[in-house]
RNA sequence: UGGGCCGUAGCCAAGCGGUAAGGCAACGGGUUUUGAUCCCGUCAUGCGAAGGUUCGAAUCCUUCCGGCCCAGCCA
């Protein structure tokens, strides 16, 4: 690990490591399984693992599964794929809450028997009533004062299935005029008669998170029980329970402030309505802020920590510029993908002095400053493909403001000619569809000779060797800043253009041997990763990461 | 208007009584066969505001202003 940014977190565990609280530390990534993981998600990955990692604890992973009703395998599945992907390890075996379903329900009993819980009878319309407001106290239970034995008996029922569904909860017995909500006596249990994953039929009543979380932490040993700061408010209730219960030991509760990105929506609900509304291909869609949507775009694990690492770990609220995380993916994909040519929109150029049968193959470096990335050969001959982008019939646009190919005037072809543009040919419709060009004799490797003043570089494929692919460029799925904003509305932001799909692109032949999710730069136009699922060597589908960074007036 | 929390540059963020780190963005300049990278430089007399304590305050106190979270048998 290199050196961390310092943190209110990194400094509370220093702290606790030095007064010998701890001898190590651990902690746990919980998530629910009812749903992909998403860019937050990365963070609190990086987070939880990596304090575990600069302080040499460890972190488990625990799903918590406390309800049937909205978890599903598939997430089980696809959240540990994520977290190896991004390149952590979870100690032993991942945990389940489940897992402590009888360990949890002896607690309850426990409660009950110090008086501490009871089974209310009041359906959830009356339960909220008698809550009282965030201005007004609430009023007891008329089934606060159950007996013991009632309570002990109610809640073995509850557990036996002689009741439906919402005819009772076990709740704490707390104070109904705290002001914090969470402590008028919150829920232990309800009766939910599904079946769960895990557990199958077992049971038909099921924990809820205040009751289920910090014992769980406790069973498990964390000693930093790290989430966001929606759940300060719960921090009482999760000291309540560590305090009235037996368990093995005292994890503590601390809060961060949750990562939001602007023009990005983070809400599982608004991710699934997505997925379910076919606005994107799936959970995956390189459009999609989850962690499997941007892998399948091409943003690599590297990236994604370090985004984490610059944006680190307060407890200030606030919404982080999407170009920081552009940056963390361009600094790491500019290090370390080798560099190719491809033209996405194709123009034919004939180089009129060259014979018929013209061939020859430039040698070009992988990477500009990165030896270890080897070679590549690049064959050349009479015809190629240039970008239409890169040429324009204007030649009295400045060579400031336009440095690529003019009528007359001359581009350096990247790693190869210095070329002259001749004649333009057009078809009927006065569309241009070929370019006549001539290579400058000796220039390969070599200066431009007197006279000639090429206005730039431009990239290049070969007609006869290139060959054909796919590419997919995207663009923010939402238009404005602030999609997750107003209430239900967010869709109404979608931009209809973050996805063109390019069929006729052109790339150099050594892209085609690349295995998928291989990124690479196509020169001048950005970085590109060959799609994880599609792409065969037959039929190339690239994914575009994104682009370089252009900091010219693009105009013309 | 009950409770909890947060305000340091356009954005993120260190700082914990000794005179405002760093990153992103932006803006100048240099190198360059990628308008990329890289390199150099500029960018808060100021820490939400106003008072107060102190030799000294972003750090301590008071008041005020602004923002976020909580009334699921969701997590």
């Amino acid at each position: 690990m290199t050196e961390k940014a310092s943190n209110f977190l990194a400094t509370i565990i220093e702290d606790d490591l030095a007064k010998g609280k701890h001898d190590q530390i651990v902690t746990r990534f919980p998530p629910e399984p009812n749903g992909y993981l998403h860019i937050g998600h990365a963070k609190s990955i990086c987070v939880n693992f990596g304090l575990a990692e600069q302080f040499g604890g460890r972190c488990n992973l625990r799903f918590d599964d406390t309800n049937p009703e909205k978890e599903e395998q598939e997430y089980i599945d696809a959240i540990k794929a994520d977290i190896e992907w991004l390149g952590f390890q979870w100690q032993d075996e991942p945990k389940f809450t489940s897992s402590y379903f009888d360990q949890l329900y002896d607690w309850a009993v426990h409660l009950i028997n110090e008086g501490l819980a009871y089974v209310c009878d009041l359906s959830s319309d009356q339960a909220r009533e008698y809550r009282g407001t965030l201005t007004e106290p609430g009023r007891n239970s008329p089934y606060r004062e159950r007996s013991v034995e009632e309570n002990l008996d109610l809640f073995a029922r509850m557990r036996n299935g002689e009741f439906d569904e919402g005819a009772c909860a076990l709740r704490a017995k707390i104070d109904m005029a705290s002001p914090n909500m969470n402590m008028r006596d919150p829920i232990l249990y309800r009766i939910r008669k599904k079946a769960h994953h895990q557990t199958g039929n077992k049971w038909c009543i099921y924990p809820s998170y205040d009751y289920a979380h910090g014992q769980s932490d406790a069973i498990e040993g964390v000693t930093h029980s790290i989430c966001t700061l929606e759940f300060e408010d719960h921090r009482p209730l999760y000291d309540w329970f560590i305090e009235h219960l037996p368990v093995p030991a005292r994890p503590r509760q601390y809060e961060f402030a949750r990562l939001n990105v602007n023009y990005t929506v983070t809400s599982k609900r608004k991710l699934k309505r997505l997925v379910d509304e076919g606005v994107v291909d799936g959970w995956d869609d390189p459009r999609m802020p989850t962690i499997s949507g941007m892998r399948r775009r091409g943003v690599t694990p590297a990236a994604l920590r370090h985004f984490s690492d610059m944006v680190g770990t307060s407890r200030a609220g606030g919404v982080v510029d999407l170009g920081m995380l552009d940056f963390a993916i361009r600094e790491d994909l500019n290090e370390n993908a080798p560099r190719a040519m491809a033209v996405l929109d194709p123009l034919k150029v004939v180089l009129t002095n060259l014979p018929e049968d013209h061939f020859e193959s430039f040698t070009a470096a992988g990477h500009p400053n990165r030896d270890d990335l080897g070679e590549r050969e690049l064959p050349f001959s009479r015809e190629i493909y240039i970008d239409r982008s890169d040429f324009n019939e204007d030649s009295s646009l400045s060579r400031k403001k336009f440095k690529r190919l003019v009528p007359g005037e001359w581009v350096r072809l990247r790693n190869a000619y210095i070329i002259q543009a001749d004649e333009v040919i057009k078809n009927d419709a006065g569309e241009i569809v070929e370019l006549r060009a001539s290579v400058i004799e000796g220039t390969v490797g070599n200066d431009a000779p007197e006279g000639i003043r090429p206005r730039g570089v431009i990239h290049w494929v070969c007609a006869k060797h290139g060959v054909k692919a796919q590419v997919r460029l995207y663009d923010r799925l939402f238009n404005t800043e602030t999609p997750d904003r107003g209430g239900d509305d967010f869709m109404q932001y979608l931009n209809p253009e973050s996805l063109t799909l390019l069929t006729g692109c052109i790339v150099e032949p050594s892209i085609a041997k690349a295995e998928p999710e291989t990124s690479f730069q196509f020169e001048r136009e950005g970085y590109f990763v060959i799609d994880r699922y599609e792409s065969t060597p037959e039929n190339l589908v690239l994914n575009k990461t994104i682009g370089l960074k252009e900091v010219w007036e693009r105009k013309v």
